[in-house]
Parts: C-alpha cells; sequence; structure tokens
DNA sequence: CTACAAGTTCAAGTGAACTTGAAGTCAAGG
DNA sequence: CCTTGACTTCAAGTTCACTTGAACTTGTAG
C-alpha cells in the first residue's frame, strides 16, 4: 500500500492529478485514518497505463472505457491485451501516417518549384478540398471533424 | 478580395476562427463601408499555412511567431521556404519516433509474455523512469514537461 | 418598404486536463 | 506543547482554441 505522495514520486504524477484521475474513476484508493488514499501497488500499473494512453492520445475518457474493460484486480491476460493492442496500434498507424503526409507536403512544396503555397498541389486546402468538410481534409487523410 | 463568408467556405475554417485569427495577429483584413471585412486573396495561403501548422502541432503562438518571420506581401522564397520545411520537418520526424517507440512498447508487451505492464520493461514509469521528471519519461524519449 | 441573409462587436461559455488556494486534520519530532 | 509536513475537501482558476449569444447594422431581392 502507498500514500498518495508516494505514489505521485513513483509514477511521476502530480498528486493533484492522481486525486483528478480518482474523481473520474480511472484509479481508486482505499481510505485509512483520518482519510488519506492508499493505493494497492497495482495503482502503479494502471497509472503507466493512463500516461501510455494519453501519449499516443487518447482522452481521459477513452482511458477510462479501456480500463472498464480491463479486469480491475487480476493483470490482463493475453486477449485483453491483444485485443487493446490492435486498437491502439491502429490509432498510432494512422496518426504516423498523416505526420508522413505532412512531411510529404512539406519536402515536396519545397522541391516542386511553386512554393506559393497557393498554386501548389498539397496547399490549397480551400479550393480543391473545402467541400469534403472543415479543416484541410486534403492532408488528414479525410477523418471526422476534430470535435 | 473576398469577405468572410467566401473566405470561411473556401477554406473550411469557420467565420468565428477568422475573426478569431484576426484579433491574433494571424491574418488580417481591409475594412468596407460598414466595417465587412475583405480579405485580400493571399489570406487563403495564410490560412493554409496555419491548418497545416496545427496539424504538425504546432500551437496558435508559435503559428503566429512563423507567420511574423514569413513577408507579409509576397511569397515566401526558396530560403523562408527551407529555413521553415527544416524545422517543422523535425518536429514531425521527432513525433514520429515516439509514435514508433509507443507502438513497439505495445507490440513488445504482447510478445515478452509478462502482460502485466508491471514487470514489463516498457513500462513501470514510476520507479524505472520516475526520477527522469513528471510522465513516463521512458516512453517519451526524455523530452520536457509538456507545460 | 420590408424581409432577410450576412455581416459587426463584445462578453461570456465550452471542454479538456489539470493546478491552485483556502481552510482544515493528523502524526511524529524536538 | 508546538511546529512541521503530509495529507484532506471543495471551489475556483488556467490555458488553448474556439463557439455562442445578444444586440445591432448593412446590402440585396422582391
Amino acid at each position: 500500500m502507498l500514500n498518495i505522495g508516494e505514489v505521485a514520486r513513483r509514477s511521476g504524477v502530480a498528486a493533484s492529478a492522481l486525486r483528478f484521475y480518482e474523481e473520474r474513476g480511472l484509479i481508486s484508493s482505499e481510505r485509512e485514518g483520518a482519510g488519506q488514499r492508499h493505493f494497492p501497488r497495482p495503482v502503479l500499473r494502471r497509472i503507466a497505463f493512463i500516461v501510455f494512453a494519453q501519449r499516443i492520445g487518447l482522452s481521459l475518457d477513452e482511458i477510462a472505457d479501456e480500463l472498464r474493460k480491463l479486469p480491475p484486480d487480476r493483470a490482463p491476460t493475453g486477449r485483453d491485451w491483444s485485443r487493446l493492442s490492435k486498437k491502439w496500434t491502429a490509432r498510432i498507424d494512422e496518426r504516423i501516417a498523416e505526420l508522413e503526409r505532412l512531411r510529404e507536403g512539406l519536402t515536396q512544396c519545397i522541391g516542386c518549384g511553386c512554393l506559393s503555397l497557393d498554386r501548389c498541389q498539397l496547399s490549397n486546402p480551400g479550393d480543391r478540398a473545402a467541400r469534403l468538410g472543415p479543416g484541410a481534409r486534403y492532408w488528414m487523410g479525410d477523418r471526422p471533424p476534430r470535435r
């Protein structure tokens, strides 16, 4: 059992953030004495999971969903982990693909000679891509709007 | 010259966002009659630039800085563009590298047999990586904190 | 002349992910 | 006994990138 300071130190996540996570149902603790939180050791696994997922780009709500699908007490099984891994890998790949399109856009714009960001096929999101919806879908792999 | 509705339609960026960008100094317009904005055509280039940069992950402040360095009237020269391109490409590469580390973490965790996110070398950000600072630096390529 | 769409300003609201501050409790050390 | 430090709750504040709403003016069509 670890108190909040310990967990904060070990996970590198601020105590205020841990309280916030608990409030949001991402982690849980038992209370002792005057109401101090005492976290079971595996909370560190959960926090690692949260931080990992955040870096991948999931919101806390999405992370909470994923955590709800995982067994609360035991470590995730191969099946648990593989389902998740597939999903997240896909998400990562998507984002990487987008970044590569963007990078391609940059180097191509340097190479194509126009340098105007105006006539260049990579830019001009308005006249060419606006009908696809908000934002420059051209670079975005035609994904749903960001909100 | 385009009015705000036209620009919004062509760029796919909401009129309210365009007003906001103007307020923040990212774009500018001339006023006509009762104060209606009239944007010079090249504003579409600037907006394309903004949207592009946002997708790469720059904040509006950073974008404003970059725009300030670009010539306000003429199209960017080869030198302008190449400096920028270098910088942004680096940024993209960095982020791609991080995502690849994360993906590696996922598949390795499936493969390594531990499946616990606890003993696995990829996780356990607390005991192993917390001394590096907040967040699971282990996956992050040891970058400065996010704030 | 009257509608109505499209523009204007300004203040306030939104949502995500936290952080900060105030006020209080509690255990251990000097 | 008193201070110190670590914890508690709860409300409110912060940043980013916008959006929304209220109140108002203009331009164009019928």
